[in-house]
DNA sequence: ATTTATTTTAGACCGATCGTCTATTTATAA
DNA sequence: TTATAAATAGACGATCGGTCTAAAATAAAT
């Protein structure tokens, strides 16, 4: 090989610089998206502290400079990250615990049947982003701290109103405390899923939804 | 002021390089409890990717080379952090499960009392070491997953113990599975920990508490 | 049509920090 | 004495998050 041969063979792909042009092959609302599927994947899995905005920006096929063009910084991209995973999980959530083909109790043993499911699917690695940050919240921007909380929060009411329909049709006693029920079953669910992960096996899933399901027996 | 005064007023303390003589401030003993008490704190509070090696060293007062005079690597300082940690609740649960003045059904109030004080008295910034290494474990190495494993067994073996007296002495029915119990009340206790460090508060340490023992009164 | 402003991308760059390594000094043993 | 081991100090390259300028296209204004 000759080395006089300056403007040609480039290592790897010289990317265009500029803003693209109108039919690229991606739209700014893809970029977007992108950043985002990139990152809720790599913070379920890593957490906040351990991603690599680099390696989020790899993995998405974006460079810096557009990261920087969408989110201010890292902690608007990890506030946007709670808020989409927040929505995603509410849509979720809704699917499995309203569903007026089956019992209120029964749409619980779904809602972890599929989260066992899920886990699965991706050899247990990657786990649930509130819970993530929830753990790492001393090393966080303190702004995510209510976020996080507001998501739980809203997870609690929503089984708060599946463990209601539970009573009105005599599944559970009607004495239950309702509300008290749900925060135990988010705060439990947490760390059935840290011990899933760790143990790479989703009976610590079913173990403390039979435990719950067993509570509500009362 | 004069430029010309080599050897001379060094802006901070030059410390001296080499093994200290022997009658030096510190043992090597006390170099490696001190990383050791350190690196507890740190982890604890921020987990293990975090947590840095420098601000490690700097509030242990130690140099970078002293470190890795102890430990081999970061890793390594970890696997020791883990057996250190194991250790030190190994005796915390022993003193609180084996009280021979308090019943079974006690005894595990108390240990939840006293883990309530803990948290409170380091104003919920730090967790369980192990809960913070079991929700990072896909972001660290690989070796730690079965110590970790190994540990919440241990926990789980000492808490079955227990719950087996409960039932010798009729605090719970002898028809109840101890063992699955303590795989519960660990799974689920982590989630507390992880909880009452977010909402700074022990009311989520008290409200799975209570769960789990009316769960016990099956 | 031409100019101007805005949008979006590319990647160089900075100070800080990551974990590792080499060099230095002392103690101990041969 | 000499050689080896123990203990410390700090340099080191790689990478981090974050900022910056420059480039290229679109949209708006004239």
């Amino acid at each position: 090989m000759t080395d006089d041969v300056p403007n040609t063979a480039p290592v790897a792909a010289p990317r265009r610089r500029g803003r693209p042009p109108k039919d690229s092959a991606r739209s700014p609302q893809e970029t977007r998206a992108l950043l985002i599927r990139a990152g809720l994947e790599m913070l379920t899995e890593k957490g906040y502290s351990a991603a690599g905005l680099d390696e989020i920006l790899r993995a998405a096929g974006v460079p810096k400079g557009s990261f920087y063009h969408y989110f201010a910084s890292k902690e608007a991209f990890g506030s946007a990250l709670i808020g989409e995973y927040a929505a995603y999980f509410a849509v979720r959530l809704d699917r499995w615990l309203t569903d007026p083909q089956r019992t209120p109790l029964q749409r619980i043993e779904d809602f972890v049947e599929d989260s066992a499911a899920g886990m699965a699917r991706y050899g247990f690695r990657r786990g649930c982003l509130i819970g993530n940050l929830g753990q790492e919240m001393s090393a966080l921007p303190e702004s995510f701290r209510q976020q996080l909380q507001d998501v739980f929060s809203d997870w609690q009411s929503r089984l708060e109103v599946c463990l209601r329909e539970a009573q009105a049709c005599r599944e559970i006693s009607v004495t239950a405390d309702c509300r008290q029920l749900a925060v135990f079953f988010w705060t439990g669910w947490e760390g059935a899923v840290l011990r899933a992960r760790l143990e790479q096996s989703d009976s610590p899933l079913r173990t403390f939804a039979a435990g719950f399901l067993q509570l509500l027996e009362h």
